[in-house]
RNA sequence: GCGAAAGUAGCUCAAUUGGUAGAGCUCCAGCCUUCCAAGCUGGAGGUUGCGGGUUCGAGACCCGUCUUUCGCUCCA
């Protein structure tokens, strides 16, 4: 493994993903859908135990915190609130020499206010001349003037036309015309101007005219907020209580990379916990301990994680960090976890015009509660999992192994039973041992080729257990089991062998480490 | 978004200055076989990412386009 190099080690990973049914590229037959990728057979298990796994650390495990499963339609007022639709609803455009973005409007405003600042001076060097100075007379009858303030009507005039008939082209037209250049290259070398969307949206309505325009959720957080007073009063939850939730969310991102990690489609595993205003800075020293802790116990390697603290804040939070793993392609964001204050409430308040209070019996008070966040990106966390996992062993000679080492809980099987002979009555007894366990595991089964192969074949895809079944099994009921990381046999009593995985696969394995 | 590289069978790759698209592995059907990618026989799998151009002739050369990877940029 030493010699391969980083980045074809990542590639190693992701053909690796396709080959053996973890990932292919959305819509492959027709060229792909840049940055969207589908989870094959092998890794929709592997993704499903990981999102099992945090769910049951966050509702099981704690009293206080409950979950759901909000639509990614929401009410498109959610979005003003949230202040989605406001701040990502700009007409941009780049500068090619200094790789600077502008918004193309704020460009062309800035470029008008020079021009009004020269009226102004024309003015002040006027009213400085008379002494009964009219200064209305002076804007209709100087020439300067009048030049300047029809220059301004024009431009205006074509550029509301342009921002109402979202004429991207003629935005870039007057910049051309203008000769607006940019500040730090002083270059005109522009691209097209582009409608920065955030949020993909549709229509809801069947007559399109009359539609409403509906957005996909950028982020699952919402659903939670406009849903806080119906889970505390129907679930009887006092504070301090947390919400959580796993789901779909859809960014339009303009640089979507790097495999899964950046995906315009992916899914959030969030909670939001409320809490009594002022508490604030505790539950969040709070969650970052349980969230990393967390993290440490799937055994990837404590050393691949750290914490970043947000020095710039969103304008909704008053602390934030995240945590980050060492991907193949460096340290990057796993996790967010942010003190919200009681922003989001407090808006959607506001905009609803709904009470969204808590009434707290200790203090006999009403009030907004405050909010810590959790949010982890699932496939961000497939993807650490797997790239931690993913290893080609070097055995004896030029023999090497590929084998993938997830944590036994999470693999997508959690043993494989094998006939050693395809005769002899092996395969017989095999199944009957498959039917028994299949109640309680996911299981393969594979009788073809040489038992090596298929040995093999279970390291490629993480299972961690592979049962043989010998002639010997036929006299004594025993069986041997063969460990996936060490290789190692032993040979166990058939009826044992429900015990030993659950010992050895069970989540509750991981849950009790926690 | 800018720059660079790449795209040939499910996977990894070959194909002489432009001259009949191939190999290994995988897969499928058998044979053989008592524990770590064994052996034998047969078989399937391709409009060389897509579209155009140059040429008697293009996997190769030119243009466009899509996708991926890397660097920069961006990222509430």
């Amino acid at each position: 493994m030493s010699n391969i190099k980083p980045e074809d080690f990542f590639k190693n990973i992701i053909s690796h993903s396709k080959e053996y049914g973890f990932i292919f590229q959305n819509s492959e037959i027709y060229d792909g859908l840049s940055a969207v990728y589908d989870y094959g057979q092998m890794g929709v298990e592997l993704k499903k135990n990981i999102r099992d796994y945090w769910w049951k650390s966050m509702v099981q495990m704690h009293e206080n915190i409950v979950g759901i499963d909000s639509a990614i339609f929401m009410h498109p007022t959610t979005w003003k609130a949230s202040g989605h639709v406001d701040a990502f609803n700009d007409p941009l455009i780049d500068n090619k020499e200094s790789k600077k973005r502008y918004r193309a409007d704020v460009l062309i405003e800035e470029y008008i206010s020079k021009i009004e600042d020269k009226i102004k001076k024309e003015i002040e060097k006027a009213a400085a001349r008379f002494e009964n100075f009219d200064r209305t007379l002076f804007c209709s009858t100087n020439g300067r003037v009048k030049e300047y303030q029809e220059k301004i009507d024009a431009i205006n005039e074509s550029f509301k036309s342009a921002l109402n008939n979202n004429d991207l082209e003629e935005i870039k037209k007057i910049i051309i015309n203008l000769e607006i250049v940019c500040p730090i290259s002083g270059s005109r070398n522009w691209t097209d101007v582009r409608q920065f969307n955030l949020m993909f949206s549709t229509s809801m309505g069947s007559v399109s005219d009359e539609a409403n325009t509906i957005y996909l959720r950028p982020e699952t957080a919402q659903g939670i907020f406009v849903n806080y007073l119906n889970v505390q009063k129907t679930g009887r939850m006092k504070i301090p209580f947390g919400i959580v939730q796993t789901g779909k969310a859809f960014r339009n991102e303009i640089v979507a990379r790097q495999f899964i990690f950046r995906m315009r489609e992916f899914e959030q595993m969030e909670m939001q916990f409320f809490i009594k205003p002022g508490t604030e800075i505790e539950w969040y020293e709070y969650w970052k301990k349980i969230r990393l802790s967390w993290h440490l116990s799937l055994g990837l390697g404590n050393e691949k994680y750290r914490f970043h603290d947000h020095l710039k804040l969103a304008h909704y939070a008053n602390a934030a960090c995240d945590i980050e793993f060492e991907f193949p392609f460096g340290f990057k964001e796993l996790e967010g976890i942010h003190s919200r204050t009681d922003f989001d409430l407090k808006q959607h308040e506001q905009f609803s015009n709904k009470k969204l209070q808590y009434f707290d019996s200790e203090l006999n008070q009403s009030y907004v509660p405050f909010v810590i966040e959790t949010s982890v990106g699932l496939d961000r966390l497939f993807l650490s999992v797997l790239s931690s996992a993913f290893k080609i062993e070097k055995l004896e000679e030029d023999e090497t192994r590929t084998v993938l080492s997830l944590p036994a809980a999470l693999a997508p099987y959690k043993a494989a039973i094998f006939p050693l002979l395809k005769k002899d009555g092996l395969p017989e007894l095999s199944e009957s041992i498959m039917n028994a366990l299949k109640l309680d595991f996911n299981l393969a089964y594979d009788e073809k080729d040489t038992i090596g192969k298929r040995y093999r074949r279970q390291d490629a895809i993480g299972t961690p257990f592979c049962i043989t079944v010998d002639h010997q099994s036929i006299e004594d009921k025993t069986v041997t089991i063969r460990d996936r990381d060490t290789m190692k046999q032993t040979r166990i009593k058939i009826d044992e062998i429900k015990t030993f995985l659950n010992q050895n696969v069970g989540i509750q394995n991981l849950l009790k480490n926690l």
